[in-house]
DNA sequence: AGTATTTGATTAAACGTTTTACAAATAGCA
DNA sequence: TGCTATTTGTAAAACGTTTAATCAAATACT
């Protein structure tokens, strides 16, 4: 007895050729519905799967798509985010239903190294995740020449796949919302606005919002600071020193954690002596006090949609757009209070 | 010009067999030294990397090992919470430097389904995340025989390889933890205790450390609760009405995140009125406020230790023990006040 | 009736490895 | 010098699919 039937056990014991089996399985080719239902009758019965690793190796593609996340610097982890989490559930649920499955690898930003097993694999797509313009990572990539989506990455190449934030209008819904609070004196704290084209069209946003009320951008109000909760924690000093302003923009909420509780430290009460709102909408959102308001966006949906891109690329399929920008949505929940001079004014 | 050279094309040019060249990639013995440096000469020269597809035809295995996370009930999402990232951190970095892949895969606990991509695909091994004894998918597992790690799942069976926390001492280091501080009253909240051996465990430890001190265990101070932050929340309501109450042990940060907000809103103050010690050390903890008192896992060193576990197995190589549990370590921060009373005694 | 077309199924050659069995060359030893 | 043992290398057969090329039978068209 054999540990697991193939197809030939299966043409045997249907009495037809394997070759009428394998277009049973694929729906392909010519064969009459009589021998399509006996064959799958058998099939069913012999509890046949075909063996996807011959299939890769005739066809040289796999089903297999590859997520590349970045690493951490320091210690060999992956970035420590929940974020992640949320895309790759995204991601993984856009795969099922479908024949692909993911495959995940971390790579060093900088190095660009270790993707040998794209092609050692015969991957058939890469699901690709915050990097940026001439990263080593991208060079690699493209002169591999395998489909590729690329989540949150700035890219100036016009016929790349990208789904991405509409990051100026989140930008500019937050100091909108805001300024519509009465605040003017606003602080925003996010990370290098150089090549991270995610910063970059946040604040374009906010200095839109800005002059949209005759308000000009200052650069003294901008906090630089890199995305974690430390970095946030650490911009509360720097808050500090900008004694006059009433509000902060955190361009991730979890810079804004850090900052709530560096604030707190700092004895100020949020949202009593200071305003902070957020960029993400992280399941702990609602959850810490005061519940952060926040721009929103479905992290879930985002992974999901590059996986369905990149499945369509993949297949050949006609793509209207190769750019999904994905909708922010304002949650209005209670760390962001109303200056009373604007009260009057409703 | 071929796309991508294989294994004949390195022997034409080597002016050796396949054969030969076969055995310099994998380093089996019989080739001089001579012919192995030629062969790795032109190996470099011509970029040549193996087709792992037809290494995994020819011998039924895939150097993939598949992570199996359960889903959310209601959406098809994978469980929201950043525990899970952190663990995929460590699996991942577990297999850096090894020839394996991870493959990510959600299944539903209840159904049990789609595990046929394992066979299909020669999935060398698995790791699982906290299922249990009895469930569906462990049904599916046992009958296809693969090589298995289980992460949290408290599983009878000796034979089973295993990766867990020691919740019992967690359960008593925490519960030992507040008693010193002078809490006699202590509410425990977590989930089911039924098949799920975490919450057993955990609440065993809390049992033996109330008796070491010559208290008795009282069933209306356990709260069962879903362990979210939803579930947290909502056992507030639950704290209040034990009003002799002084402290509470979450059996996740999560709930205990949960729990804090609600007795929040509830007008508690933390840990004045109430003490909080929570089990996880999530990135989180030490920014909410107050700072959460917690027992500390590992959770990277969970999935690192979980994939060389496996590794070991799917290789066959020699294993002294098959269950590895991990030590937990109290995490002081500023949940948990003393109660003055002992303050006299010391 | 004779020929062209369609339909349904088959044969055999790939895909790129690993591996078994065997041959050739070299070394060891009396 | 012969005989055997060891080392180094090769040929060929797998592994389980897909697919291009054929083919026979059945149907359609003059």
């Amino acid at each position: 007895m054999k540990q697991r039937p193939n197809i030939h056990d299966v043409a045997d014991r249907a009495g037809v050729s394997i070759a009428t089996v394998s277009n049973v399985i694929n729906e392909k080719g010519r064969v009459s519905e009589k021998t399509v239902s006996k064959v799958k009758m058998i099939i069913e019965e012999m509890g046949f799967t075909p063996n996807l690793s011959a299939r890769s190796l005739k066809q040289m593609k796999s089903s297999l798509i590859g997520l590349i996340v970045p690493f951490q610097q320091d210690d060999g982890n992956l970035q420590d985010n929940p974020f992640y989490w949320n895309l790759v559930s995204g991601i993984e649920a856009g795969t099922r239903d479908q024949k692909f499955h993911v495959i995940i690898s971390g790579v060093n930003e900088n190095k660009g190294e270790v993707l040998d097993f794209v092609k050692e694999r015969n991957i058939d797509g890469l699901v690709v995740v915050g990097t940026y313009q001439g990263s080593p990572i991208m060079e690699r990539i493209k002169e591999m020449q395998v489909p590729c989506v690329f989540i949150d990455s700035y890219l100036m190449e016009p016929d790349l796949y990208q789904v991405y934030l509409d990051d100026e209008q989140g930008g500019y819904t937050g100091t909108k919302y805001l300024l519509d609070k009465g605040h003017t004196k606003i602080a925003v704290v996010g990370g290098e606005a150089k090549e991270d084209g995610v910063t970059k069209g946040r604040l374009q946003g906010h200095r839109i919002a800005l002059e949209s009320r005759g308000l000009t951008y200052d650069e003294r109000y901008r906090i630089e600071t890199p995305g974690s909760m430390e970095g946030g924690y650490l911009a509360a000093e720097e808050i500090r020193k900008l004694s006059d302003v009433t509000a902060v923009f955190c361009f991730s909420d979890v810079v804004a954690f850090g900052l709530m509780k560096g604030l707190h430290d700092l004895d100020y009460k949020i949202p009593e002596d200071i305003s902070i709102i957020g960029f993400d909408d992280l399941y702990f959102s609602k959850y810490v006090s005061p519940p952060l308001t926040t721009i929103s966006q479905d992290v879930s949906m985002k992974g999901r949609m590059a996986t369905q891109l990149l499945i369509k690329q993949i297949e050949k399929m006609e793509v209207v757009n190769k750019k999904i920008v994905l909708p922010i949505d304002l949650r209005e929940r209670e760390s962001v209070i109303e200056l009373p001079s604007v009260k009057l004014n409703n």
